[in-house]
DNA sequence: AAGATATATTATAAAAATATATATTGAAAA
DNA sequence: TTTTCAATATATATTTTTATAATATATCTT
């Protein structure tokens, strides 16, 4: 009878890969990711939005919808405006981490 | 004439987010998270890999596959067996920075 | 050289993501 | 209260990914 082995649960680590793959997922999108470039810097409504990423409007409200329903932004409603900021820690360590690795130098 | 302002240049800030996001893209899967997770913890060969992760070896063989074109593994022969490993540091950093966030707690 | 094992490749069906055009909602100003 | 404009939603064609099965290659062993 075997002791000494440390029994892994590979249920609950492909539940974890999973949960981290979804949140790779919505990060691995060149629109959605300067999106949230620009969100990491201030909060900002889709007009100045459109205006800084050089998205048509349709993509942009489709691409903002997908980081709404995953968590990564969070809104507020300013008269006419919908302002939009990054809604977690998690979000911002990550966007630090590839700005350090693919915008830093170069 | 405008001379404080920073030119943003956009097409540079789109380059970069789309490498940023091709690298994101590959690590975007459960089964490559899997196999990189247990590659940052020791070199493995093939039929190390197909029995910690319990993926078959086709899917197996095509997800490492996706793992060398994009450079975030490397390989070398050993006789049969073909041992692979985490080619970079930037791989095991966005690793490290996963592993706090979805695995740590709970 | 022939057989066995480990790994890789190819083909293709199914599922998911993206792009694009069109339509709808909701607040504010006339 | 109706018109306008900003914001959002829907529909759908297209492209990418993924899953699965069948086949091929490379190395070792005999």
């Amino acid at each position: 009878m075997k002791t000494t082995d440390i029994p892994i649960d590979f249920e609950l680590m492909r539940g974890k890969a999973i949960q981290a793959s979804d949140f790779l997922k919505t990060l691995a999108n060149p629109d959605r990711l300067l999106l949230l470039c620009q969100l990491s810097q201030s909060e900002m409504c889709v007009s100045d939005l459109e205006k800084t990423v050089a998205i048509k409007q349709p993509t942009l409200s489709q691409q903002l919808s997908i980081l709404r329903a995953e968590n990564l932004v969070k809104t507020r409603r300013g008269g006419k405006q919908i302002y939009y900021t990054i809604a977690s820690q998690e979000v911002l360590s990550i966007l630090q981490l590839l700005y350090e690795q693919f915008c830093k130098e170069s």
